[in-house]
Parts: structure tokens; sequence; C-alpha cells
DNA sequence: GATTGACCTGTTACAGTATCACATACCATA
DNA sequence: TATGGTATGTGATACTGTAACAGGTCAATC
């Protein structure tokens, strides 16, 4: 099976799919990216990006812990914090600024520079890439200023609860 | 004189010049704009205002709140928040998410969809126009998703930071 | 085998950010 | 004056994030 079948199922946060195998695959990728980095996907690290892969939203990190804690891992901050820091350190996850929160990345690996779409009905996000809005940012900038690293997020709503309002 | 004046003085938040009379007109911008939507820009609310427009830089809650303190205002938390969500909701202030902190708004009236450049050196906060940008970012959501408010923000050295590291 | 050193996990304590709940003051207008 | 809306002040509390330190694991080295 080629890795198009990856592709496809990361692709769709805001479509029905089959998520278990969504997060199964994105799971295995982070994995192999972990290994070819040399870094150590250790049980409180693999079970939190599991925990924020197990539904297209992003996660309080008092809400990862109090999963965590549940499980038989440590139950204060810093374990949460560090697992975290540690998965977006790698790529393996990102940081949603607006709403202080954490998701898992969908498309771990690939240089890209994500987009997020927040539904404020469902609380979902998803990621989209979006070079474009990067460039577009680069290019509103003065000239003397450099550029190192964008945040982008957008709040909206999402097709189904659309529909679902209407 | 015409408006150009005050426009040119607001888009030089990177650039060296006359901060009082920039901060000024852009005030006396604010005072007209909240007349005109019949807000009232009480004496806590102009003062945070004036608080922000000190330097372009972005300012935190409890800075602005000591600042509001010293100066005979309440000391508890929402007598600053009230003032900056005030602010925010009437456009005169904007939140940058990166840094859980409020900055004056520059253009205050004006419909605009602005892109922060922070600098990550001397941490001063530009507001630049960039309706590119929130083009580019509704341009790559899927078909539909109706995005509604976009925030972008862009961390980087300004020219002044990077002359002094060379 | 013992030692070292890097890294990981866990803890306590604390700092910074934001909101709730309620009382009070102010102001417009009937 | 009475009344209702808006704004402010206060205390308490919830939420988010970090510093600093202690012990454990593991592999490389002596
Ligand atoms: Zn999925
Ligand atoms: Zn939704
Ligand atoms: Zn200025
Ligand atoms: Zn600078």
């Amino acid at each position: 099976m080629p890795t198009a079948s990856a592709g496809a199922a990361a692709a769709s946060a805001f479509a029905a799919h089959d998520h278990a195998r969504c997060a199964a695959e994105t799971l295995a990728q982070a994995e192999a990216v972990a290994v070819a980095a040399g870094l150590r996907l250790t049980p409180v690290r693999r079970r939190t990006l599991e925990i924020l892969l197990e539904s297209h939203r992003a996660l309080g990190a008092y809400e990862v812990l109090d999963r965590l804690a549940a499980e038989g891992f440590g139950r204060q901050p810093p374990v949460a914090y560090r697992a975290l820091d540690f998965l977006v350190d790698a790529g393996l996850a990102h940081r949603v600024q607006r709403l202080n929160a954490f998701a898992a990345c969908m498309h771990p690996g690939r240089a890209h520079q994500p987009v997020f779409l927040i539904c404020r009905s469902c609380n979902a996000v998803a990621e989209v890439p979006a070079a474009a809005v990067h460039a577009a940012v680069a290019a509103a900038a003065p000239p003397g200023f450099a550029v190192e690293r964008v945040t982008a997020e957008a709040v909206g709503l999402c097709a189904s609860c659309r529909g679902a309002a209407a």
C-alpha cells in the first residue's frame, strides 16, 4: 500500500473518515520520524502523542496531564509540559496559540508550515499546509525585518457545524 | 494637513520616528472612533490605551495593571482585563496571542486585518495590514470551512536588531 | 564490575494569566 | 426621586506555565 493512504487519512480532519486508522498511521509515521532523528519516544511521550491523536481536537496541558496521571504517570504539571514540549520540538505536535492547547501533527516528518483551522462550534482543529500564507506574511513585512517563524490560525465554522446551525 | 501624516507616523514601528506625535495622533484617532461608535472612553480605559501607546511593545495584563494601580485605579486583575477587553472589542487594541499580551491598534477605525511582526530581540511589535494573508488562509481552507477570524503573527528580527547582532 | 555522564522521570513550590461572583458607584432618564 | 443600565472595585479562585532539585535508567568508558 503506497503512502498515499496515510496522506489521504491525515487530510480529512473535517471530513468523516476511519479515524482509528488515521491515528494509527500517523502514530506509525511519528515513530519512524523519531527513530530517524535519533529521538527517544519513551512511554510518557508516546502515550501523550496517542492521547493527542485520539481526536482532532487541541488538548490543554492539564487535560493531557489528567489522562497521564490516571494511567499511572506523574501528576505534576512538568510531566505533561515536558512531554508536550518534546513532541513540539520534534515536530510531532503543534501548539495552538489561540487555545493554549496542543494538537498532534498530522504530517510528521515532512517540512510543513501549518495553518490551523479551528471550528468554534465542535472545537475540531485541522492542520492544512499553507506555504502561500507564509509567503504572504514575509511579503507584508518591511524590508529590514527578517521573518523567522509564522503562526497562522483561523477560527470559523466547519462544514458539518454550519449545516447543523442551518 | 491631510491624514497622510497620521498614516506615516503609525506605519513606522520599526523605524525611527517622532513617537510622541505618533502616540498622540493615534490616541486622537482612537477618541474619534470611540465617539463615532457611541462608546465611552472612560478614565481607566483611556489611561490603559495611553499606557499601551507609550511604546511599540505588547504589554501583559499585569504589567498594565501595575501601572493602573500605581496611578490610583483598582489593583485587581479584572480592572485591567475589563479595560483591555473593551479596547480590543472596540478595535482600539489587539491581543498578541504569541505573547499573551496587548498592543494598541495603530490604525484604529479603519477596517484592517492586521498581521503582527514581533522582534524577538527588542520585543517591538509592528502591525502591518495584510489582506493578502487572510485571503491566502481562506484559500487554504477546505471548501466547507467558513473562515471568520484569522490571527497571523510572525517572530523575527527587526532591521536595527539585525544590525546590532552583526 | 565500577564510574561516569547524559538523559529521563518525578516531586515541590511558585510565577504568570484569566475569570467568577458580588458589592458599589455612576449616570441617564422617566 | 425612583429605576435600570453601565462601569468600577474587591476578593477569591481557576487556569496555564516554570524553576529547581532528587532519584533512576542506561550506555560508554575506565
Ligand atoms: Zn482522523
Ligand atoms: Zn465544527
Ligand atoms: Zn510610534
Ligand atoms: Zn528589534
